[in-house]
DNA sequence: CTGTTAGCGCTTTCAC
DNA sequence: GTGAAAGCGCTAACAG
């Protein structure tokens, strides 16, 4: 690139790449787009020409005769969340590969706001949008007369006719609850979040199928409150208390199982050996921080973000989307909360 | 909204407009636009067939006639990095108050794809660009012979010519340094991060700034190693062996941080009456549930974004950017582990 | 006030 | 193979 490209204060345009290549706007399009009904001589002269007017074709323009953007929208609703970015990462880098750029909306949870950036993206005529939840928990529907497709991820649309992918939260939870069983244990309790999440009660479920699969019942209550750390060692207090025998616990996030860990610790209990530990969303940093590392529950959130990416391109390729909510499958990763090292 | 933007596969234009308000296109657009030269009654004809079509102005038309996008590039290297995101929220905060979008693009730390989307943003004729990097260590400018305004943002352009937003870490570890001082510690210790970052030496200047300030010095050698939790418990041990008495750590990071105070408790000092601790980049999550809270330097990383969305507004409005790094201010945010609730 | 007429930069028939 | 011409949907003079 030279300074040729700022000349005049626009960029060279096709017809001026034309006019050095000696010939017609038709032809250096054709040429430029690798079109075969071109003579390779005259495509070297295009080429050239181009290189040298340092030309960037127009996507602008030919969106506008193509009839499609090459673009789509992200819109979010709370970036803030931890569990939109890797959504977002996941269809970023599925669309990237294409030629396919992504606008980011961020609502911060207001629907006003939401309404309006739902009206640029169409205003900026976007192909698709994939709408990205902070939590779990259905959200309303953007409407059925949008006219390009809309895939919700994360959080599921309200409306059964839309598609939704979310992450099995129930699978989850019998993952992890069949893991610790796995690893002998039987006294098994499940200190969770806050109960209004559907994340919390999916879980919840999936740990009293996997218990129930094993003839087991899992210790005391289910304990429930919010997400935090604080949460956790309140929460594993309580549990010691009243469970002294308690040989497992599956916690609902990893933050929790930090407070879970940290507390059983003060109480003289080993972690894994007295006590194993297994909890949600293998936040790396928590995870991998703590002492001993949390073994736990992976949501695959990237990939959740690729499918739903995969899904857009489908559809904007004309294959009618399914509809309804499809429960992507999570992972357990394994660490030292339930297995000790060797 | 009603199918009838979805009739014929194509949505409605202003023509379909023009004609169902029988009036002729030009004066359909000036009507939906809002220009005075209309009468009112006209004006409303063509609102209401707008409406009933549910006409979306084609923003891809209008660019180009306008020759500006309205829209901005956001090039990120590395959308994980827990930095960047803050930022992003912020300049896509700063932009979608006005009618400004934003692409987001994760080069992923390869140079090969920043390339490739710096050339696809500038296809898509966007009116300016944020570089957001993942470190405040210095990063390759993308040139000076760019069409449209640049502003990095956290990580500095290595060009001077660059204009680049930087948090200020330098006062970032005086404030915080002189915040111990001013809780009456006077054995300050320093256990650090990972030394290659500038960030972390950035910081340890502002540390002994600030100590030299207070005629002070420093408690032993200044600990590097790296930004984790693990550091942060071997650190203070061997802190503690040879410093016994050492009143107050600065720490380089919040993680750090969790660590030393998990092991100052474990060896028998009680936060902050014995030994008083300060952090840096206030990371909520980590900050808050810890036990005591963390005081914390923030770096106003979303304030950066917003700044650097602004620094683009004025680029684009004409004004020239100044070029340079500028170093934005920080602030210390103090929690319990300095100064003990009552 | 309203309509006619040029484009904006590019792709795409369809002749030559 | 190549080029002339007709748009894509909209805005901006400039006439009426």
């Amino acid at each position: 690139m030279t300074q040729s490209n700022r000349r005049a204060g626009r960029a060279a345009t096709l017809t001026d790449v034309a006019r050095i290549a000696g010939v017609s706007i038709a032809t250096a399009s054709k040429a430029i787009n690798g079109r075969d009904e071109v003579a390779p001589s005259t495509r070297k002269r295009v080429i050239d020409a181009a290189e040298q007017l340092s030309f960037t074709p127009n996507a602008l323009a030919r969106s506008l005769t193509e009839g499609r953007s090459g673009t789509v929208g992200l819109l979010t609703s709370d970036l803030e969340g931890r569990f939109v970015l890797p959504v977002l990462m996941g269809a970023e880098d599925a669309f990237g590969a294409g030629a396919i750029n992504v606008f980011l909306c961020d609502a911060r949870g207001d629907s006003i706001r939401e309404q309006h950036h739902l009206k640029a993206l169409l205003n900026r005529r976007v192909d698709g949008i994939i709408v990205v939840g902070r939590s779990t928990d259905p959200r309303p529907s953007l409407g059925q007369d949008l006219p390009v497709p809309v895939v919700y991820a994360y959080a599921p649309s309200d409306d059964p006719r839309d598609a939704s992918l979310v992450p099995d939260n129930r699978a989850g939870g019998r993952l992890a609850v069949e893991h610790l069983i796995s690893c002998g244990r039987r006294r098994i309790a499940h200190i969770s979040g806050d109960p209004t999440f559907a994340a919390a009660r999916d879980r919840e479920i999936g740990v009293r199928e996997g218990m129930a699969d094993a003839d087991l019942e899992l210790v005391g209550d289910v304990l429930f409150s919010n997400w935090s750390e604080h949460w956790g060692r309140d929460a594993t207090a309580l549990l010691l208390n009243q469970h002294p025998d308690v040989d497992g616990i599956v916690c609902g996030s990893d933050q929790i199982a930090r407070g879970v860990i940290e507390t059983l610790r003060d109480l003289g209990r080993s972690v894994p050996e007295d006590v194993a530990v297994v909890s949600h969303d293998n936040w790396e940093t928590l995870a991998t921080n703590s002492r001993p590392e949390l073994s736990s529950v992976d949501a695959n959130l990237q990939q959740l973000g690729r499918a739903a990416a995969t899904r857009i391109f489908e559809a904007i390729d004309g294959v009618e989307a399914p509809g309804g909510v499809e429960h992507l499958p999570v992972r357990l990763v394994i660490r030292g909360s339930t297995i000790a090292r060797r």
